[in-house]
DNA sequence: AAAATATGTTTCATGTATAAAATATTTATA
DNA sequence: TATAAATATTTTATACATGAAACATATTTT
């Protein structure tokens, strides 16, 4: 007999998980077009300007522009397209910090917090439809299971 | 007392719901940036070229375009440009339908079917990597959930 | 204080991504 | 058989997304 031990379960692991890492990036992707297409028609919005605006909601006193990249996980040069359109827009106002020139604190608007507030809103009723399958306990379980993930991920790479 | 039924609950579950999906999000976005980032240094690709391929590695009589994009679920448009540069750089071919001028079948090339199974091998082994806590059981239980729920989905967006 | 270095942001080149309009061709209809 | 409707793809305009280079300003070193 060859391999009986070592090779086919690896192997047999192995291909589980690349299913695994399909599947969860199917729904995933289907899941994000419709987000992405409800904030189109509802709110002339988009994902990562739901996802900026959602970062500043969570901090009240603004955040900088390299700490917003940092948050979100996205590219320094990125941010800065994203930051400009929501500032013509008026959802949002760039600050000069005081002591460090370099910088730029973004900050909520009246109105931008405003209009948050509604698409937050919205964007939790059209996730609850999708995942209404899942219970709030299989939910909770599966949240935790990927924080575990997440955690080891951040490891491997820092 | 007031809403002792209909509320508080479906108000929990909405919540450990929208947690789920930001948990997920957040994960899946962790995995794809280090897979983006292997295959463009390992490889000099990118995650929709190696997506292109993996989907014409299946069908090795070649699809059409809109069969492509159908199966990738990306834009029409979208597709055009990646071929385009896949083809250039010799992985696959343009090749025209007999029957029907205003269509293109797409296939691999000698080269793209080695220089692919050369990436998805690679490819397998990132994903177990950063899934190796995640049981044979454990994944494969995983995945047929998200299974149901992409089926659940495609239910509610046909 | 001048020079080197580090930090914060934008610009650049390139490659996805979308929806909508344009183009080309096929098929159905009248 | 014209012409209308349907199908297949590309083009266009706009918005993300990246890494790298350019800039501007701060901080540290000598």
């Amino acid at each position: 007999m060859s391999n009986t031990q070592t090779t086919p379960e690896p192997d047999r692991a192995s291909k589980d998980r690349l299913r695994l890492w399909l599947r969860f990036l199917k729904a995933s992707r289907t899941i994000e077009a419709q987000l992405r297409e409800n904030l189109r028609v509802e709110f002339a919005s988009t994902l990562p300007r739901f996802d900026v605006m959602a970062a500043l909601s969570r901090f009240e006193e603004g955040l900088k522009m390299s700490q917003l990249s940092g948050v979100l996980k996205v590219s320094n040069g990125n941010i800065t397209g994203i930051v400009d359109r929501l500032a013509e827009d008026g959802l949002i106002v760039r600050v000069p910090v005081p002591k460090d020139r370099r910088a730029t604190l973004v900050c909520m608007t009246k109105r931008g917090r405003e209009e948050f507030a509604i698409q937050a809103a919205a964007h939790e009723t059209w996730i609850n439809e999708m995942l209404v399958d899942f219970s709030a306990q299989e939910a909770s379980d599966i949240a935790i299971r990927l924080e575990q993930l997440d955690l080891s991920l951040q490891e491997k790479t820092p």
